[in-house]
DNA sequence: GTCATTGCAAATGCTTTGCAGTGCC
DNA sequence: GGCACTGCAAAGCATTTGCAATGAC
Protein backbone atom coordinates (compact mmCIF):
# COMPACT_ATOMS: atom_id res chain seq x y z
CA UNK A 1 0.00 0.00 0.00
CA UNK A 2 2.32 2.32 1.23
CA UNK A 3 4.73 0.59 -1.46
CA UNK A 4 2.10 1.88 -4.02
CA UNK A 5 2.57 5.15 -2.90
CA UNK A 6 6.41 4.96 -2.96
CA UNK A 7 6.15 3.25 -6.04
CA UNK A 8 4.19 6.25 -7.70
CA UNK A 9 6.21 8.81 -6.42
CA UNK A 10 8.86 7.22 -7.82
CA UNK A 11 8.06 7.66 -11.40
CA UNK A 12 6.81 11.85 -10.86
CA UNK A 13 3.36 11.06 -9.06
CA UNK A 14 2.39 14.27 -7.26
CA UNK A 15 1.23 13.05 -4.03
CA UNK A 16 -2.41 14.85 -3.23
CA UNK A 17 -4.60 13.60 -0.30
CA UNK A 18 -7.41 12.51 -2.97
CA UNK A 19 -5.23 10.11 -4.70
CA UNK A 20 -3.72 8.90 -1.61
CA UNK A 21 -7.27 8.02 -0.24
CA UNK A 22 -8.35 6.45 -3.83
CA UNK A 23 -5.18 4.30 -2.87
CA UNK A 24 -6.49 3.70 0.46
CA UNK A 25 -9.82 2.55 -0.71
CA UNK A 26 -8.44 0.19 -3.14
CA UNK A 27 -6.69 -1.70 -0.44
CA UNK A 28 -7.17 -5.14 0.08
CA UNK A 29 -8.17 -8.79 -1.26
CA UNK A 30 -11.30 -8.90 -3.44
CA UNK A 31 -11.96 -5.75 -3.69
CA UNK A 32 -14.44 -4.88 -6.65
CA UNK A 33 -15.73 -1.44 -6.31
CA UNK A 34 -16.93 0.49 -9.15
CA UNK A 35 -15.91 4.60 -9.37
CA UNK A 36 -18.94 5.44 -7.68
CA UNK A 37 -18.08 3.12 -4.86
CA UNK A 38 -14.66 4.13 -4.90
CA UNK A 39 -16.11 8.09 -5.31
CA UNK A 40 -18.19 7.17 -2.39
CA UNK A 41 -15.89 5.92 0.12
CA UNK A 42 -13.16 7.99 -0.71
CA UNK A 43 -15.55 10.80 0.23
CA UNK A 44 -16.10 9.37 4.08
CA UNK A 45 -12.15 10.28 4.43
CA UNK A 46 -12.03 12.91 2.17
CA UNK A 47 -15.66 14.63 1.86
CA UNK A 48 -15.07 17.42 -0.99
CA UNK A 49 -13.65 14.80 -3.15
CA UNK A 50 -15.00 15.35 -6.94
CA UNK A 51 -16.31 12.57 -8.97
CA UNK A 52 -14.03 13.90 -11.83
CA UNK A 53 -10.71 13.33 -10.02
CA UNK A 54 -11.42 9.38 -8.55
CA UNK A 55 -12.08 8.81 -12.61
CA UNK A 56 -8.87 10.56 -13.30
CA UNK A 57 -6.68 8.45 -10.77
CA UNK A 58 -8.11 5.20 -11.81
CA UNK A 59 -7.56 5.74 -15.09
CA UNK A 60 -4.05 6.64 -14.38
CA UNK A 61 -3.60 3.97 -12.27
CA UNK A 62 -4.88 1.51 -14.95
CA UNK A 63 -2.36 3.11 -17.11
CA UNK A 64 0.48 2.39 -14.54
CA UNK A 65 -0.62 -0.79 -14.35
CA UNK A 66 -1.40 -0.52 -10.48
CA UNK A 67 -5.08 -1.89 -10.77
CA UNK A 68 -7.39 -3.58 -12.49
CA UNK A 69 -10.66 -2.51 -15.03
CA UNK A 70 -12.91 -5.41 -14.67
CA UNK A 71 -16.30 -5.37 -16.64
CA UNK A 72 -18.44 -8.49 -15.49
CA UNK A 73 -21.65 -7.38 -16.25
CA UNK A 74 -21.35 -4.72 -18.99
CA UNK A 75 -22.67 -2.03 -16.74
CA UNK A 76 -20.32 -0.35 -14.90
CA UNK A 77 -16.32 -1.00 -14.33
CA UNK A 78 -15.00 -2.15 -11.47
CA UNK A 79 -11.75 -1.60 -10.06
CA UNK A 80 -9.47 -4.61 -8.88
CA UNK A 81 -6.38 -3.49 -7.33
CA UNK A 82 -4.58 -6.86 -7.49
CA UNK A 83 -2.86 -6.24 -10.71
CA UNK A 84 0.48 -7.76 -9.81
CA UNK A 85 -0.90 -11.60 -9.34
CA UNK A 86 -2.69 -13.30 -12.20
CA UNK A 87 -6.09 -14.44 -11.27
CA UNK A 88 -9.51 -14.86 -12.42
CA UNK A 89 -12.94 -13.96 -11.08
CA UNK A 90 -15.71 -15.66 -10.22
CA UNK A 91 -18.73 -14.03 -9.89
CA UNK A 92 -22.23 -14.79 -8.47
CA UNK A 93 -25.01 -14.62 -10.31
CA UNK A 94 -27.70 -13.46 -8.50
CA UNK A 95 -26.17 -10.58 -6.20
CA UNK A 96 -22.71 -9.89 -8.16
CA UNK A 97 -20.23 -10.60 -5.63
CA UNK A 98 -16.88 -10.83 -7.30
CA UNK A 99 -13.72 -13.29 -5.68
CA UNK A 100 -10.50 -13.56 -7.03
CA UNK A 101 -9.68 -17.46 -8.02
CA UNK A 102 -6.45 -18.94 -9.17
CA UNK A 103 -7.53 -21.59 -11.68
CA UNK A 104 -4.48 -25.02 -11.88
CA UNK A 105 -3.54 -25.80 -15.30
CA UNK A 106 -1.59 -23.43 -18.44
CA UNK A 107 -5.27 -21.63 -19.39
CA UNK A 108 -3.84 -20.87 -22.67
CA UNK A 109 -3.06 -24.57 -23.32
CA UNK A 110 -6.78 -25.12 -24.25
CA UNK A 111 -7.19 -23.52 -27.23
CA UNK A 112 -5.59 -25.59 -30.04
CA UNK A 113 -3.86 -24.19 -33.01
CA UNK A 114 -6.14 -24.73 -35.69
CA UNK A 115 -8.65 -22.62 -33.41
CA UNK A 116 -6.00 -19.71 -33.30
CA UNK A 117 -7.02 -18.48 -36.47
CA UNK A 118 -3.49 -17.40 -37.03
CA UNK A 119 -3.66 -14.76 -33.34
CA UNK A 120 -0.47 -14.40 -31.61
CA UNK A 121 -2.38 -15.04 -28.36
CA UNK A 122 -1.06 -13.98 -25.20
CA UNK A 123 -3.63 -13.55 -22.47
CA UNK A 124 -7.01 -15.15 -21.19
CA UNK A 125 -9.57 -13.68 -19.23
CA UNK A 126 -11.88 -15.98 -17.67
CA UNK A 127 -14.96 -15.30 -15.64
CA UNK A 128 -16.77 -18.45 -13.46
CA UNK A 129 -20.48 -18.24 -12.64
CA UNK A 130 -22.34 -19.73 -10.20
CA UNK A 131 -24.21 -18.82 -6.72
CA UNK A 132 -22.67 -18.12 -3.45
CA UNK A 133 -23.20 -19.90 -0.34
CA UNK A 134 -25.77 -16.45 1.11
CA UNK A 135 -27.50 -16.60 -2.13
CA UNK A 136 -27.78 -20.50 -2.04
CA UNK A 137 -29.07 -20.89 1.28
CA UNK A 138 -31.38 -17.55 0.63
CA UNK B 1 -32.12 -18.14 -39.88
CA UNK B 2 -36.37 -18.71 -41.11
CA UNK B 3 -35.73 -21.42 -38.36
CA UNK B 4 -35.14 -18.69 -35.97
CA UNK B 5 -38.39 -16.31 -37.18
CA UNK B 6 -40.44 -20.17 -37.49
CA UNK B 7 -39.29 -20.74 -33.97
CA UNK B 8 -40.24 -17.14 -32.24
CA UNK B 9 -43.39 -17.13 -33.92
CA UNK B 10 -43.97 -20.41 -32.16
CA UNK B 11 -43.80 -18.61 -29.17
CA UNK B 12 -46.03 -16.09 -30.17
CA UNK B 13 -44.13 -13.17 -31.41
CA UNK B 14 -45.91 -11.05 -33.91
CA UNK B 15 -43.24 -10.63 -37.24
CA UNK B 16 -43.11 -7.43 -38.31
CA UNK B 17 -40.44 -6.09 -40.82
CA UNK B 18 -38.46 -4.46 -37.96
CA UNK B 19 -37.93 -7.82 -36.07
CA UNK B 20 -37.68 -9.72 -39.47
CA UNK B 21 -34.49 -7.47 -40.23
CA UNK B 22 -32.56 -7.50 -37.21
CA UNK B 23 -32.77 -11.01 -37.59
CA UNK B 24 -31.77 -11.06 -41.28
CA UNK B 25 -28.47 -8.62 -39.76
CA UNK B 26 -27.77 -11.40 -37.21
CA UNK B 27 -27.05 -13.97 -39.39
CA UNK B 28 -23.39 -15.88 -40.06
CA UNK B 29 -20.81 -16.62 -38.16
CA UNK B 30 -18.25 -14.71 -36.03
CA UNK B 31 -20.70 -11.91 -35.96
CA UNK B 32 -20.71 -9.57 -33.08
CA UNK B 33 -22.25 -5.93 -34.06
CA UNK B 34 -22.92 -3.15 -31.32
CA UNK B 35 -26.70 -2.22 -30.95
CA UNK B 36 -25.27 0.46 -33.49
CA UNK B 37 -24.07 -1.55 -36.18
CA UNK B 38 -27.34 -3.87 -35.91
CA UNK B 39 -29.40 -0.62 -36.51
CA UNK B 40 -26.99 1.08 -39.57
CA UNK B 41 -26.95 -2.50 -41.15
CA UNK B 42 -30.89 -2.63 -40.36
CA UNK B 43 -31.47 0.53 -41.63
CA UNK B 44 -29.94 0.12 -44.89
CA UNK B 45 -32.73 -2.81 -45.56
CA UNK B 46 -35.53 -0.94 -43.80
CA UNK B 47 -34.57 2.95 -43.43
CA UNK B 48 -37.30 3.72 -41.00
CA UNK B 49 -36.28 1.30 -37.91
CA UNK B 50 -35.46 3.26 -35.28
CA UNK B 51 -32.96 2.69 -32.77
CA UNK B 52 -35.34 2.13 -29.58
CA UNK B 53 -36.97 -0.84 -31.72
CA UNK B 54 -33.58 -2.20 -32.07
CA UNK B 55 -32.79 -2.10 -28.52
CA UNK B 56 -35.84 -4.03 -27.96
CA UNK B 57 -35.97 -6.30 -30.18
CA UNK B 58 -32.01 -7.36 -29.29
CA UNK B 59 -33.67 -7.57 -25.37
CA UNK B 60 -36.09 -9.99 -26.54
CA UNK B 61 -33.75 -11.85 -28.72
CA UNK B 62 -31.13 -12.24 -25.48
CA UNK B 63 -34.06 -13.21 -23.23
CA UNK B 64 -35.48 -15.71 -25.48
CA UNK B 65 -31.84 -17.14 -25.59
CA UNK B 66 -31.89 -16.73 -29.09
CA UNK B 67 -28.97 -14.40 -29.44
CA UNK B 68 -26.06 -13.73 -26.59
CA UNK B 69 -24.68 -10.59 -25.17
CA UNK B 70 -20.77 -9.97 -25.26
CA UNK B 71 -18.70 -7.59 -23.81
CA UNK B 72 -15.02 -7.51 -24.63
CA UNK B 73 -14.30 -4.08 -23.96
CA UNK B 74 -16.47 -2.49 -21.26
CA UNK B 75 -17.81 -0.45 -24.04
CA UNK B 76 -20.86 -0.97 -26.16
CA UNK B 77 -22.57 -4.92 -25.66
CA UNK B 78 -21.87 -6.91 -28.77
CA UNK B 79 -24.50 -9.23 -30.18
CA UNK B 80 -23.99 -12.92 -30.94
CA UNK B 81 -26.34 -14.62 -32.87
CA UNK B 82 -24.40 -17.97 -31.97
CA UNK B 83 -25.97 -18.95 -29.08
CA UNK B 84 -26.79 -22.44 -29.90
CA UNK B 85 -23.22 -23.51 -29.43
CA UNK B 86 -20.90 -23.16 -26.55
CA UNK B 87 -17.93 -21.43 -27.49
CA UNK B 88 -15.42 -18.54 -26.25
CA UNK B 89 -14.33 -15.48 -28.04
CA UNK B 90 -10.62 -14.35 -29.00
CA UNK B 91 -10.23 -10.42 -29.29
CA UNK B 92 -7.25 -8.96 -31.19
CA UNK B 93 -5.53 -6.44 -28.92
CA UNK B 94 -5.48 -3.89 -31.81
CA UNK B 95 -8.51 -3.96 -33.58
CA UNK B 96 -11.04 -5.46 -31.49
CA UNK B 97 -11.76 -8.12 -34.26
CA UNK B 98 -13.94 -11.16 -32.24
CA UNK B 99 -13.65 -14.73 -33.44
CA UNK B 100 -15.78 -17.85 -32.04
CA UNK B 101 -13.58 -20.68 -30.84
CA UNK B 102 -13.48 -24.12 -29.25
CA UNK B 103 -11.70 -24.76 -26.80
CA UNK B 104 -10.68 -28.52 -25.53
CA UNK B 105 -11.43 -29.71 -22.01
CA UNK B 106 -13.90 -29.45 -19.37
CA UNK B 107 -13.09 -24.94 -18.42
CA UNK B 108 -14.59 -25.55 -15.07
CA UNK B 109 -12.40 -28.71 -14.09
CA UNK B 110 -9.66 -26.09 -13.83
CA UNK B 111 -11.18 -24.43 -10.57
CA UNK B 112 -10.03 -26.30 -7.58
CA UNK B 113 -12.78 -26.91 -4.79
CA UNK B 114 -11.12 -25.13 -2.09
CA UNK B 115 -10.51 -21.38 -4.79
CA UNK B 116 -14.74 -21.96 -5.44
CA UNK B 117 -15.31 -20.44 -1.63
CA UNK B 118 -18.68 -22.58 -1.36
CA UNK B 119 -19.66 -21.28 -4.95
CA UNK B 120 -22.37 -23.09 -6.85
CA UNK B 121 -19.95 -23.33 -10.40
CA UNK B 122 -22.13 -23.48 -13.03
CA UNK B 123 -20.45 -21.72 -16.20
CA UNK B 124 -17.73 -20.34 -17.57
CA UNK B 125 -16.38 -17.28 -20.20
CA UNK B 126 -13.34 -16.91 -21.54
CA UNK B 127 -12.12 -14.49 -23.33
CA UNK B 128 -8.32 -15.11 -25.47
CA UNK B 129 -6.32 -11.95 -26.26
CA UNK B 130 -3.87 -11.70 -28.79
CA UNK B 131 -3.06 -9.96 -31.86
CA UNK B 132 -4.22 -10.87 -35.32
CA UNK B 133 -2.76 -11.88 -38.81
CA UNK B 134 -3.96 -8.59 -40.46
CA UNK B 135 -2.61 -6.47 -37.39
CA UNK B 136 0.91 -8.49 -36.93
CA UNK B 137 2.00 -7.76 -40.49
CA UNK B 138 0.66 -4.46 -40.62
C1' DG C 1 -60.95 -4.66 -33.63
C1' DT C 2 -57.47 -5.48 -30.17
C1' DC C 3 -53.41 -5.17 -28.26
C1' DA C 4 -48.53 -5.91 -29.07
C1' DT C 5 -45.20 -3.23 -31.32
C1' DT C 6 -43.22 0.94 -33.26
C1' DG C 7 -41.08 5.63 -33.44
C1' DC C 8 -40.08 9.72 -31.37
C1' DA C 9 -38.06 12.33 -27.94
C1' DA C 10 -36.84 12.89 -23.46
C1' DA C 11 -34.57 10.77 -19.54
C1' DT C 12 -31.04 7.96 -17.41
C1' DG C 13 -26.49 6.01 -16.07
C1' DC C 14 -21.72 6.01 -16.59
C1' DT C 15 -17.76 8.44 -18.03
C1' DT C 16 -15.03 12.19 -20.14
C1' DT C 17 -13.75 16.92 -20.95
C1' DG C 18 -12.83 22.20 -20.66
C1' DC C 19 -11.34 25.45 -17.91
C1' DA C 20 -10.36 28.53 -13.99
C1' DG C 21 -8.52 28.12 -9.43
C1' DT C 22 -5.50 25.57 -6.03
C1' DG C 23 -1.58 23.66 -3.88
C1' DC C 24 2.39 20.11 -4.35
C1' DC C 25 7.20 20.01 -5.38
C1' DG D 1 6.58 30.03 -8.44
C1' DG D 2 5.45 26.89 -12.10
C1' DC D 3 2.71 23.62 -13.63
C1' DA D 4 0.35 19.36 -12.42
C1' DC D 5 -3.85 18.49 -10.19
C1' DT D 6 -8.60 19.50 -8.54
C1' DG D 7 -13.47 20.69 -8.78
C1' DC D 8 -17.29 22.20 -11.13
C1' DA D 9 -20.40 22.01 -14.71
C1' DA D 10 -21.37 20.75 -19.16
C1' DA D 11 -20.90 17.45 -22.82
C1' DG D 12 -20.75 12.69 -24.59
C1' DC D 13 -22.04 7.84 -25.41
C1' DA D 14 -24.87 3.79 -24.74
C1' DT D 15 -29.12 2.51 -23.33
C1' DT D 16 -33.89 2.82 -21.41
C1' DT D 17 -38.45 4.63 -20.98
C1' DG D 18 -43.21 7.08 -21.66
C1' DC D 19 -46.60 7.62 -24.70
C1' DA D 20 -49.43 8.27 -28.81
C1' DA D 21 -49.85 6.24 -33.39
C1' DT D 22 -49.57 2.03 -36.11
C1' DG D 23 -50.33 -2.47 -37.98
C1' DA D 24 -50.05 -7.86 -37.22
C1' DC D 25 -53.11 -11.25 -35.92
Amino acid sequence: MSDLLERLRGRGWRLTAQRRVVAEVLDGDHVHYTADEVHAKAAELLPEISRATVYNTLGELVSLGEIMEVSTDGRAKRYDPNAHHAHQHLVCSRCGTIRDVHPVGDLLAGLPAEERFGFQVAAVEVTYRGVCPGCSTA
